[in-house]
DNA sequence: TTGTAAGCGTTATCAG
DNA sequence: CTGATAACGCTTACAA
């Protein structure tokens, strides 16, 4: 009834426990013959290895850097949040984590952090950050120094990452308008805001959405993207405009950070439970404006996904073991005033 | 840079390895003084316990059956697959696991199967099954012996079960409510199609269904709940008498199994891509009926997290463990054809 | 090409 | 009350 282990097997295929391993690990100097034996014997017990005894055994450590935007983003800090509670928990096994905070819009400070890290006594990098031709560099010396990069949340596809961890915001922007369309029975205009268009998400997300508006919903109008800069005083006016000048807009897609300003200026300017309003990431302030109606759907990614794909990512790439696909996807989620779990 | 063990804080507190062990798990027998020393070294080194090595060293085992329905059911499909990739992954960690069959509406042969367990040679049971009042004392036998017993999907409310693994059919169906609010203007009639309103999962959905529509669009119809029972044929003419008597419909609730004939029985009725159709769990066929255009939206539950909460939960309940409830909460997941993942 | 023995971080048993 | 010491399942020198 107990599980079977390289005793049993040994045993079993009549070898030592030193050949039963070098067969499970296809390590070279074995025969054909004995390599039969041992797989016969793991197939008829059923031997199913044991990771974290094997992982013990091989004292392997895991020294991992996550570099994050730092700042009160509500996105950063429920990263941060689950980025503790994986480490707390099975997860992170073996691994040594530190995080390393930044300031979001300085290319320079970003570069100077992955300039100073010490590469002999690290083996993975999560890094959070725009993609500027610096960052490009520095990715590239870190590969270079034989680590395993991957991008979190927003993607460097020109950089030499291993991989990104994140939705697809194109795929984003399309379920956002594919909501957007149906909730609005496919006529009027859209409103569209982001903080800023030079994130590379905002310009994909807003790809996606313009891709299903033409095609799903050729009838209605969606207006050009406005850019609020982080100011509230900015994201005011362009309410005020919408509510005084433009009585055909029946929604607004809310690409990028910003939806506590934006929630405000819909209170202040009486339109909070009237226009269809869509936006990103679920946070406690757009977990409440979905309960109050004033958000109709926030399209948002699980971070406690996030930070343990990333682990299981970097973990396998500084293995160079394959990663399961699908298993590292992450999902983009449709949460609306019922499924708020 | 390496994390410390057992070893560096013994060496630091100027104890042994025991005592370290007895303080680290509350053990008796040591003196105030000393425990203060050992906390204070694990405190200044920052000790974290290695699970695993611990588990190794414990010999702990955990001996799990799943009774799931048997039959060729898409659902349990993806459940037994997700169930044997955690199995070979590290959640199962420990885990010895074995699955049973049973025929899905027949209460006695579950019961049989129920009652042929080695309650001696167990730790833990998650079931997928109909509640009966047999049931409910099979699962009683069960805690009277000592396991852990988990409801898995469907719950089993009035019976002994320590937990139940699965999401919330009445805000799956406030949810499913919602979204065919809004993606019909909150006008028109809806029909509300199940297998079988036995189903205590089909009455909760109804339930919540009903609460959202009358409060939040009460213009719309929402007409009694029909049963197939399972019967293409009969899905057939539920079909056809909405498209010669019923021109008012505009959506349909698919709240049970069936979404196969439900979809066939649309397509022949010529009613495929024009019905508002909202279906519930994502499998082959619902996912390509998206595609189509078929489907609306999919409400479903990640099959993958379904497993390994259930064995977490179980885990926590063999070591009399307290269980995070947040991370067990199975989220609803809502899939429109463009986050299709 | 194969086997022996030590050790990974933790727990458990037995003396002191 | 406290401390050696031998496991757990696996890997890895080093020997044969």
């Amino acid at each position: 009834m107990s599980k079977p282990t390289v005793h049993d097997i040994a045993k079993e295929a009549g070898v030592s426990l030193a050949t039963v391993d070098r067969v499970l690990n296809a390590r070279p100097g074995v025969r054909e013959k004995t390599i039969a034996k041992v797989n016969a014997a793991v197939e008829r017990l059923g031997y199913v290895r044991d990771t974290y005894a094997a992982n013990l055994a091989r004292q392997r450590q895991y020294r991992f850097v996550f570099v994050l935007p730092e700042g009160p983003s509500q996105f950063t800090e429920t990263l941060k949040a689950a980025l503790k509670e994986a480490y707390a928990s099975q997860i992170a096994d073996r691994v040594v984590l530190r995080t390393v905070s930044v300031p979001a819009n300085d290319p320079h400070a970003i570069v100077r952090s992955l300039r100073s890290l010490d590469t002999d006594r690290l083996d993975g990098v999560a890094i959070m950050a725009p993609e500027t031709p610096q960052v490009r560099d520095a990715i590239a010396r870190l590969k270079e120094a034989g680590l395993a990069v991957v991008a979190l949340a927003t993607d460097l596809p020109n950089s030499k990452r291993d991989y990104f961890i994140g939705i697809n915001n194109l795929s984003a922007g399309r379920t956002a308008a594919l909501l957007m369309g149906r909730f609005a029975g496919g006529r009027g205009e859209v409103l569209v805001v982001t903080n800023s268009m030079r994130s590379r998400d905002s310009l994909e997300r807003r790809l996606g959405f313009d891709e299903v508006m033409k095609s799903d919903f050729p009838e209605m109008v969606v207006l050009p993207s406005i850019e609020t800069y982080d100011d509230p005083a900015r994201m005011e006016s362009v309410i005020a405009d919408v509510v005084e000048n433009r009585p055909g807009v029946v929604g607004l897609y809310s690409m990028g950070l910003g939806n506590v300003p934006l929630l405000d200026a819909l209170r202040d300017a009486g339109r909070a439970g009237d226009l269809i309003v869509i936006a990103h990431e679920l946070t406690p302030k757009t977990r409440e404006a979905l309960q109050q109606n004033e958000l109709a759907a926030v399209i948002t990614q699980n971070v406690g996904h996030l930070v343990r794909s990333a682990l299981r990512v970097l973990r396998a790439f500084c293995d160079s073991q394959s990663i399961f696909e699908a298993q590292e996807r992450i999902r983009i989620e449709i949460v609306l005033r019922e499924n708020l779990y």
